[in-house]
RNA sequence: GGGUGCUUAGCUCAGUGGUAGAGCGCCUCGUUUACACCGAGGAUGUCGGGGGUUCGAAACCCUCAGCGCCCA
């Protein structure tokens, strides 16, 4: 055992300590191994990211999990690595690009892409090395990218296996597409938001023969090829089959009959714009409308042989609107009208539905097989609140659009024969001569669904798919549940032949500020991680967050919350330091517990709670309520009480059980909080018992022996007398430095406390000329002190008028109880013994105290 | 529009039938050799409103209001 500093920095030991573990090899996880294996992949942040708070929570959770199953026993691996972000990271290199003034076309397909790994070697995964500082135990052996060649070749395998059963296919469908980012996106990657907009009312032909339709995207009428009214709606039932005059394109189309038409909405006719929206199009399906694509791919109209080809949609949208003015044919507008519309997650750009042929696929068996798994209880989602939001998904879940209109990313693996012929490219295979590939590659989310399996070396069996598959458990935040998870789920299940890719999905919520509001730029409030390790250190930040994690739920986090929990980790240090000079040990056998005093026999008692409390709520992903309990332990239990209590004993010289506990309790303590504070923890546990390392240290176990229920009551008792006395003296503003002599009057189970009690009040021993001035009356205990003087009776009598106010009103709510015959009748006998043991405990308090007020003197 | 969650101390949140809790903040006192990133003591809530079930409700049911999220 070595000394102490006086001075915990955690930016002195945080680095050496973590290369010391990867040097070590503890992160590495052996696929030969005979203990159990314990899995989680971690959820691959993008390459071009940086470690945010959100992926700090994750990451702390993942962390604290392993790190407690490496140290009961199981071969854990936690497979880290990252995905490759197709727009984003093109987005990144274009931009690098632009700069020069060239574009990715400058440069062409196969020279872009090697600039994309340049800049992936030089710049990509910083988030890697933050990973590091914030203690992450990752197998850095195994670490994956999606675009790795085996990961590619699972990509390869999946298609053809998806491909040839049905599930993948091509069609020209409306797909949402980004006017910047030139691409397809799927449904999930555009975002919805209330927006203010234009609803446009327009009268299409004259007189009889005239329909009025509103619309919020009034350029489209360029594109109409009819107007449907609902079959039955009176008004117009005269006109269907009828075609009608569409202003400024100057085209006759028909008016059809659908019965997916809202009579109610509107005016209860629609314009149908099949190239341009989803009910559109399924309308022109129904009828056979031609589709008219009027814009080009970067949003611009086009092909309407009208004047305003050329123009930007948002300017067709105004110009179109003036030329309707002017020729009469707007009935009404509607400024502001709200209504949604959808966003490029990667660019905020306003999407456009688009008719394109796109490879889509068919996620109808897969969604199903995925809900299953769930229902079937193969794979449990946690917290179960959160399974309803899942359930809502796969159930309802449109085809999924994979083709992506990018360079980057995993092109796809179709081949096109001279004369029309489609053959799918498997891994190791090559397309014949002549034919030539598809252009687009695959949506990045096509990859990172088969994360778990993938990374672990499918579509080969090997020794890590066979250990390591399925992995235990998945902690990810519920914002990706379906971006991510389900796909996994549906990818999962159909590759492995029904072999969930997890047990058990564990869901956080999201890290908001300190007033539970989202972090974003525009507001400013953001928390940097990095920042925050760097002033407080990385295990206050894990710490924080731990704290505040309850399942699923989202957590506030404040730059003094985080000071807080470093006050916590220099707190553990000072009891540390507190240990060695008292000569605290760490080996040896523990001595019999019933020869043990009463205030170690406390301590262990509650150490041994601590310990089964704390492994559950571990095991259960209540991060909050575990790091609660630790936090009370440590810092209530042990540093307020039993510290304090022991200093007599330390004082005493004949200390050697005491040194013994405590050095067993520390112990015990710090391995028990290494999972969420794994710096501080290893520092001090090294340090203190001379071992190796806390990371490969075993896990604590609850002893039976030391259940003392009893000895907890009694210690109960003696916390009780020494608030009471310190509040006493408090009132009577008697310094705590000060001693005064004393004398206890107590039954015999109290006596074994007598001198701990006169420590830690500073009570001496009384003297020959001994006068009680102050008698105190604590349960049925009597302290008599000597104040040398008259007592403070204002104070007093202030004091005493409290609690007997208090007593008479619990006395009050138990006697009601008693005098109810419904309670006496129906109550549990242990619930109405427990309210008449508290009737003659407050009848015993009120007349004690009501004495004592009485014999106040009258000044 | 459909679903779902939340509303408890100044702030952020625990608490699923038996006398309302934590952290931070606040007030008073204190340099007693682990720690002022500390110690001791203290104050603070008709548990969103209304109804119901129950001997007993912050908790269970109904309803209203407000806030949020997901999906359309």
């Amino acid at each position: 055992m070595s000394e102490l500093p006086a001075a915990f920095i955690p930016a002195d030991i945080e680095a050496p300590l973590y290369e010391k573990w990867v040097a070590a090899g503890y992160f590495t996880a052996d696929a030969s191994s005979a203990k159990p294996a314990f899995t989680i992949v971690l959820p691959p942040p993008n390459v071009t990211g940086s470690l945010h708070i959100g992926h700090a929570l994750d990451h702390t959770m993942q962390d604290a999990i392993t790190r407690m199953k490496r140290m009961q026993g199981f071969e854990v691996l936690w497979l880290p690595g990252m995905d490759h972000a197709g727009i984003a990271t093109q987005n990144v290199v274009e931009k690098q690009l632009a700069a020069q003034g060239l574009s990715r076309h400058d440069l062409g397909r196969e020279e872009f892409i090697k600039k994309v790994w340049e800049w992936k070697a030089e710049s990509g995964g910083a988030i890697l090395g933050q990973m590091r500082r914030l203690g992450d135990g990752v197998d850095w052996s195994r670490e994956a990218f999606t675009m790795d060649e085996n990961l590619s070749a699972a990509v390869l395998t999946i298609f053809k296996k998806l491909h040839d059963a049905g599930l993948i296919y091509r069609a020209e469908r409306i797909i949402n597409w980004c006017t910047r980012c030139l691409t397809a996106l799927s449904d999930i990657e555009v975002e919805h938001s209330d927006d203010a907009g234009e609803l446009v009312s327009i009268r299409y032909g004259d007189g009889e023969h005239s329909i009025v339709v509103a619309t919020t995207r009034v350029e489209t009428m360029l594109g109409d090829t009819a107007v449907a009214v609902h079959p039955e709606d009176e008004r117009y039932k005269h006109l269907i089959g009828k075609s009608i005059f569409v202003p400024l394109v100057n085209r006759e189309i028909p008016i059809v009959a659908d019965e997916h038409v809202d009579p109610e909405f509107g005016t209860g006719a629609v314009k149908v714009t099949p190239a341009h929206d989803v009910n559109d199009f399924e309308i022109g399906e129904r009828h056979h409308l031609p589709s008219v694509v009027i814009l080009t791919p970067e949003g611009l109209i086009t092909n309407t042989g009208t004047e305003f080809d050329g123009l930007d949609r948002f300017e067709a949208r105004k110009a179109v609107v003036a030329a309707l003015h002017a020729q009469g044919r707007i009935v009404a507008e509607k400024r502001p009208y709200i209504h949604a519309v959808g966003h490029c997650s990667r660019c905020a750009t306003t999407v456009e539905p688009r008719l394109s042929k796109q490879w889509f696929v068919k996620v109808a068996p897969l969604a199903q097989a995925a809900a299953d798994a769930v229902r079937d209880g193969r794979v449990k989602i946690e917290p179960e609140e959160l399974a309803p939001r899942y359930f809502d998904w796969v159930d309802n879940m449109h085809d999924w659009c994979i083709s992506r209109q990018l360079w980057w990313g995993h092109r796809i693996p179709v081949w096109y024969g001279p004369n029309g012929e489609t053959i799918v490219v498997g891994p190791g295979e090559t397309a014949p001569a002549g034919y030539t590939q598809d252009p687009d590659v695959l949506d990045t989310w096509f990859s990172s669904a088969l994360w778990p399996f993938s990374t672990l070396g499918w579509p080969e069996n090997t020794p890590d798919l066979k250990k390591f598959y399925p992995t235990s458990v998945l902690i990810t935040g519920y914002d990706i549940l379906f971006f991510w998870v389900a796909r996994m789920m549906m990818f999962g299940l159909f590759a492995l032949d029904g072999i969930q890719p997890f047990k058990t999905i564990t869901l956080h919520g999201l890290v908001r500020d300190q007033f539970g509001k989202k972090m974003s730029k525009s507001r400013g409030n953001v928390i940097d991680p990095l920042e925050f390790m760097d002033k407080y250190g990385a295990d206050a930040l894990r710490f924080t967050l731990a704290r505040g994690s309850n399942p699923g739920k989202d957590q506030a986090i404040a730059e003094d919350w985080i000071g807080g929990s470093r006050n916590f980790a220099t707190k553990l240090w000072n009891a540390s330091r507190f240990a060695v000079m008292n000569g605290a040990t760490f080996s040896g056998p523990l001595p019999a517990y019933s020869s043990l005093g009463a205030i170690d026999r406390w301590i262990l008692s509650r150490l041994n709670e601590t310990v089964r409390e704390v492994t559950d709520l571990l095991e259960k992903f209540e991060f909050a309520r575990a790091c609660e309990t630790i936090y009370h332990f440590a810092w209530d239990d042990l540093c307020d009480w039993y510290l304090e209590l022991s200093k007599e004993t330390f004082a005493s010289g004949d200390a050697a059980d005491t040194q013994r506990t405590l050095g067993f309790v520390l112990d015990q303590l710090l391995r028990l909080m290494h999972p969420v504070m794994p710096f501080i923890t290893e520092q001090l546990w090294t340090s203190l018992t001379g071992g190796e390392s806390l990371v490969i240290a075993q896990w604590p176990e609850t002893i039976e022996e030391h259940r003392d229920p009893q000895g907890q009551k009694l210690v109960g008792r003696v916390q009780e007398i020494i608030t009471e006395v310190r509040r006493f003296r408090s009132d009577q503003g008697i310094k705590n430095s000060l001693k005064i002599p004393g004398r206890f009057v107590a039954s015999a189970d109290m006596a074994a406390y007598e001198s701990a009690l006169r420590f830690v009040l500073r009570i001496e021993e009384p003297g020959t000329d001994f006068v009680p001035s102050a008698k105190l009356e604590i349960g049925e205990v009597l302290v008599e002190l000597d104040l040398s003087g008259s007592v403070d009776v204002v104070a007093e009598r202030a004091r005493l008028t409290k609690d007997l106010a208090a007593a008479q009103k619990d006395r009050q709510t138990a006697e009601v109880k008693l005098s109810n015959e419904g309670f006496m009748a129906k109550a549990p006998e242990q619930v109405v013994v427990e309210i008449r043991e508290r009737l003659v405990k407050t009848d015993a308090d009120i007349a004690r105290i009501s004495t004592a007020l009485e014999q106040l003197p009258n000044s």
